[in-house]
DNA sequence: CTTCGTTCTAAAAACGATTAGAACACAGCC
DNA sequence: GGCTGTGTTCTAATCGTTTTTAGAACGAAG
């Protein structure tokens, strides 16, 4: 394996103008920077990166800690990020906390071993509370949770405002009783359960809302349970996609057609949300630029540790489909 | 931050010590390993990557190349193979090829760069073919997709055999105008067309297959194409998840209900394939059991880099519902 | 009391790059 | 010619570990 001696030698320079035509750090004549360049792709040299890391005490790389890759949307936002990130000559490091603090504090302990340039992260409700950038040794964009008062840079949805307007749409055609099952172990499900009830409020309805894990699997034994109360809701409205698919399938073993039996609405624009006849209206995340704005945050924040914090907010899109239609009187 | 010197002075020993001590390679009394570790808490001390990796060669860290994380099926095994590695651990660096033999050289040659312990690949058509793990610096295992003659170590389904599985069933349950689309661009596809044709002409039937590349958009076009031809066939049989979504897609728009119009069954026990009624009849792929025995077979031949090339084929399991029941006479 | 072997520790040499700071070449000016 | 300034290049120090090598300490055997 060739080193930058060889290459310094090959091309009769020194290996500090070898280092500096590759890292483009200083001016170097045209004359010499051909000449190396020739002599690495002669010896096909490739920079060892460690050695490099070492000196330098900077790695280009970043950390990615999500709750659980598995969750589509965490699925397309990592996607977007990776992409952004290998553009730049990133490496990505993904984590999976599970909604586990611990594993959380794990995850963010060995992104200060590995010295990442940043970190983009997904709190849990335990670490979004007094969240402070300053507690890090690295730069941190929060993403998908944060709360009014975080001063974090940070990339979220509107949740409050998406539920508000995903449960008017669901007022407006004549349902009443509208349940909402949310995540209670994330700040975007509390928001989105606010935004909800909200509107409920807002029209003289009284909201109904259970919070759940977010998980199918909970959602579909609770949404269950609701089933069974009388009077029945006439709606249910479900804070994430994992919860909509458990909830969806709680309605399939109750036997219950939608929107004849009862109405359904919820979050994510999943593939599947389009096939279940006749289709489940739901609120699209943004994920690309979610994630596209997360990383470019966190770019910016390292370029410029001092700038000011900044949220972006995106907005969801109302996709209306079959399982909301206007209710029969 | 600690430096090892910093460690070694407050335990009154060298670094050497302290280093032994924290890397386990050597004999190191007890007396001085209780007091180097007393001495790393007191500190805090965490070492140095960079440098550790820089000198001893070693970097912990493993890459992982796939198509697209967005397939779920790739989803559940990075997710398990990353459950896997960071308790030992590892590090993995994740990458999405696209399908781009190019975009996948890239990557390989990156994996070079980082210097990984080993790499776990799930390859693009033109590299599978006359793959030799001797080709590259570092140790490679195949995922998802191999040749019967490759001679490298790689974890697989049973492909032909469970394509010919379900396309028995198919068979058996009255149908026989079946239709198969597969993906074309992979080795897996192209099997599972094998077992499927391998059945259709054991059962005195002509198979009709036809070639797409593994993304709804076009599954579902195909499909649709498919679908206006007389005689219409009486079943369809996709060979991933992504294409089996594009099918449904596909029938849906053609207002074709199955089983009544048309029988359809396919690969991956996605989630959905349950919930659209009256459920989807498909081959469950063992995602977890896929990943773990993949960073085994590396973490093996890490060890032992000699050892003898090995193949692990795990099977398929035929998951019945609705969407092939019995045909209608 | 030496000699040998064992077990552990210390000092110093890697690892392969980046980067200060010194050195150099050259031009322009007095 | 000497001096200064500018732009480039070189030498050597440095990053923080691991690993090699040499040697100290100690006990047992002769």
């Amino acid at each position: 394996m060739a080193q930058i001696k060889d290459v310094a030698k090959q091309a009769g320079v020194s290996v500090a103008s070898v280092s500096r035509v590759l890292t483009g750090q200083a001016k170097v004549s045209e004359t010499t920077t051909q000449r190396v360049l020739a002599a690495v792709k002669a010896l096909d040299y490739r920079p060892d990166l460690a050695a490099r890391r070492l000196r330098s005490r900077r790695t280009d790389t970043i950390g990615l800690i999500v709750s659980d890759i598995r969750n589509p949307f965490f699925t397309e936002v990592s996607r977007a990020i990776e992409d952004v990130a290998y553009q730049q000559q990133w490496r990505v490091i993904l984590c999976n906390a599970d909604e586990n603090p611990d594993k959380e504090a794990v995850y963010l302990d060995l992104m200060r071993d590995e010295n990442v340039s940043g970190v983009i992260l997904s709190p849990t409700l335990s670490r979004l509370a007094g969240f402070r950038p300053a507690d890090y040794p690295f730069p941190v964009v929060l993403i998908d949770r944060c709360d009014r008062d975080t001063a974090a840079d940070a990339v979220v949805l509107d949740n409050l405002d998406s539920a508000y307007r995903l449960t008017v749409h669901l007022i407006e055609n004549g349902y009443q009783r509208i349940g909402c099952l949310y995540g209670a172990v994330s700040a975007t499900g509390r928001q989105r359960q606010e935004g909800y009830a909200a509107a409920m409020n807002g029209h003289g309805l009284v909201p109904q809302a259970v919070a759940v894990s977010a998980t199918v699997d909970h959602a579909r034994t609770t949404a269950g349970n609701l089933l069974r109360q009388e009077p029945r809701p006439q709606a249910l409205l479900a804070s994430s996609g994992l919860i909509l698919l458990g909830v969806t399938e709680a309605l399939r073993t109750a036997r219950l057609r939608f929107p004849e039996d009862i109405a359904l609405a919820g979050f994510d624009d999943l593939p599947w949300t389009r096939l279940v006849e006749p289709g489940i209206t739901v609120i699209a995340q943004p994920t690309d630029d979610l994630g596209r704005a997360a990383i470019d945050l966190l770019r910016q924040r390292i370029l410029q540790p001092e700038q000011a914090v900044r949220r972006v907010v995106l907005r969801g899109e109302l996709e209306v489909r079959g399982s909301s239609l206007k209710m029969m009187v």
